[in-house]
DNA sequence: ATTACGATTGAATAATTGCTCAATCATCGT
DNA sequence: ACGATGATTGAGCAATTATTCAATCGTAAT
């Protein structure tokens, strides 16, 4: 008979792996928590206003122009990366100038970095 | 007249800012291989995997059983991990073992925690 | 008050993504 | 050789997502 179900037959599974497994696996909290932390760091343009942010307080406005896309793109993926604390920004008249809010931003990018030249 | 545009007037830019913020960003490779190291992190089932992996070396089966779901799920998720070098695999028979192939992932994972639990 | 402009927002659209299902491959035991 | 099993793969579907477009808000200047 085929194992149609997707499944393996679950006494050939490693037991004790698994249960030892199972011990580093965090809450759904956490999981998700973590997850989105990465998911914010993962579009390109996100990135790149990140980038800019290490060096500048820059208003949408000029990441706008440094990355030739419209205020509008830029406020919407601010609006995302703000939420999840990853920049904060102060009102001055019009303007709105936005910085980094956290300092693992960039040891993140640092270590991936790493990751990805490496080899 | 309204900025319809979506644009700024270009003369309010702050053009040095922009000048010194383009110093950081990086070229369009590199910030392309970053997202997706990011991105292969940033999905919940993808995350438990590598948490799993950080104890032990376990098969595709395991690995299933682990998280409640089907083999092809898994195994589908494990080329992409597989394929941005962050688990490797042995063949042993019909089984094949994942475990982590890199250490700057438990790194990432530690600062990303750090993140969101902070505040 | 009116006008202009930087910024934000919501709806719509196109592209991407995670999972399921079914088929297939590779290996082991008989 | 054959059947069973662990693993892989591709197509397809539902859900998510990045950007555009148009409308709106808040502030500054006239």
């Amino acid at each position: 008979m085929k194992n149609g179900n997707g499944k393996c037959a679950v006494t050939f599974v490693h037991e004790d792996r698994v249960r030892s497994a199972r011990k580093a696996l965090h809450n759904d909290r956490r999981t998700l928590d973590l997850s989105e932390t990465f998911k914010v760091l993962s579009d390109p343009t996100r990135l790149r206003i990140v980038f800019a942010l290490t060096k500048e307080e820059l208003c949408v406005c000029d990441i706008a122009a440094l990355l030739g896309m419209t205020d509008s793109a830029i406020s919407h993926q601010l609006r995302l990366l703000k939420s999840l604390r990853l920049v904060k920004y102060r009102k001055n008249g019009k303007m709105a100038y936005y910085s980094l809010d956290d300092d693992h931003i960039e040891d993140l990018i640092r270590i991936a970095t790493r990751h990805v030249s490496e080899r």
